[in-house]
DNA sequence: TGATTTAGTCAACGCATGTATAGTATAATA
DNA sequence: TATTATACTATACATGCGTTGACTAAATCA
């Protein structure tokens, strides 16, 4: 059950008022301030309270707590991970020499044990993923069918659609141009790296 | 000027208050607490406000801010950003109640004096840019042929290729589903507010 | 020695504030 | 189709709450 427009303003402007007051907003500040009547303001406070982003402390002033306020919006709550330039066969994908720079992203973007950003070379899944851009990718050993994943063949790292169909793992291209690989599970030279849980474009 | 024993269990209630509820105690609460009068208690605010480890707003409701109560520490690399969820007519671009969250992105990735995340809705820029990604904008009030901008039309913000030929401005879509707006330049309603510099999509 | 600071009691004023009652209107939902 | 959720207006009530005035008493300061 997500929230309404204005029940997301409602909800910011509480957020907002304790960052630069250090305390809530009362009922009627929060009607003031999007010029609407004490009633209106206070059914949307309840709304916030019926769905879980606010805790009020009923009949008590400005009795609002929101929650999980550090976790989605102050900044200590960043995570640096590494940007790769490349991935290669042998070394350990996360080797000192394919770190470029380490960059800080909001932590909740990158949800997982081991994060990175991988340097996109190649166009095999235009226009979702395009040459230069940065995948985030969190590191894991299987994956589900659909996933864009990142796999290691020989000694290229390739960006595709990943299927399992009897006993075959297809890495599938979104671009047609470019060939689907189909080969045996466990055969040697193949690896699956992560998979891409986001992508970073730079216009 | 340190505090008195006194002074420092009401200080700590505060905190303690703040942690707990959410929201700073009132004068009674204080009071009531250390079995006290109200204006022994209210005396105690002000001894902690003069001394400055208090700041009061005064006449309203709960107005305790306990200063560098959290003191948070952030990336020198990194930079912070505003993520709206919406962009509207008539306020500021960065008006209070459309800001979802402040996040932290490398500083390179973000050049330029006002820079913020949009979230974008609608496919009208499909496959470059789709529902549900964030768009990183950069203020500025023109742009040049070919560049994907933010613009305000009437009360709606859209996202779409910028051209200008002979006297006109041109805002062309990438998904050919939708139509091609064309407009002489000044026209009312119009209104260029940024050029979007990256996008960030979550898998 | 008198003035200031600290720590209280007690009663009271008046605006601030949460909340209720009673409506209107629109859009989504079953 | 009836119903629920959303988003309001308008008025009003009772209590919450900051604040004040007046006063006591001990400790500290100049």
């Amino acid at each position: 059950m997500g929230l309404t427009d204005r029940q997301r303003q409602i909800l910011n402007f509480i957020k907002q008022s304790i960052l630069k007051e250090g305390f809530p907003p009362s009922i009627r500040e929060i009607g003031e301030h999007f010029g609407i009547y004490p009633r209106a303001a206070f059914d949307h406070v309840k709304a916030l309270e019926k769905k879980g982003f606010v805790k009020r402390s009923a009949a008590k002033s400005r009795g609002i707590e929101v929650r999980d306020f550090m976790e989605r919006d102050v900044q200590p709550d960043a995570r640096q991970v590494p940007l790769l330039g490349r991935v290669t066969a042998g070394r350990p994908v996360l080797a000192v020499e394919n770190i470029e720079s380490i960059v800080c992203i909001p932590r909740d973007w990158a949800r997982g044990e081991e994060v990175f950003l991988l340097r996109v070379k190649g166009d095999s899944m235009a226009p979702f993923i395009m040459d230069g851009d940065l995948a985030l990718v969190r590191s894991q050993a299987s994956a589900d069918n659909g996933d864009v994943v990142v796999a290691l063949l020989e000694d290229e790292a390739t960006i595709k659609r990943f299927y399992r169909e009897n006993r075959h793992v297809v890495l599938k291209p979104d671009n047609a141009a470019w060939e689907t690989l189909r080969m045996e599970e466990g055969t040697p030279g193949f690896r699956l790296i992560g998979k891409v849980i986001g992508v970073y474009r730079r216009i």
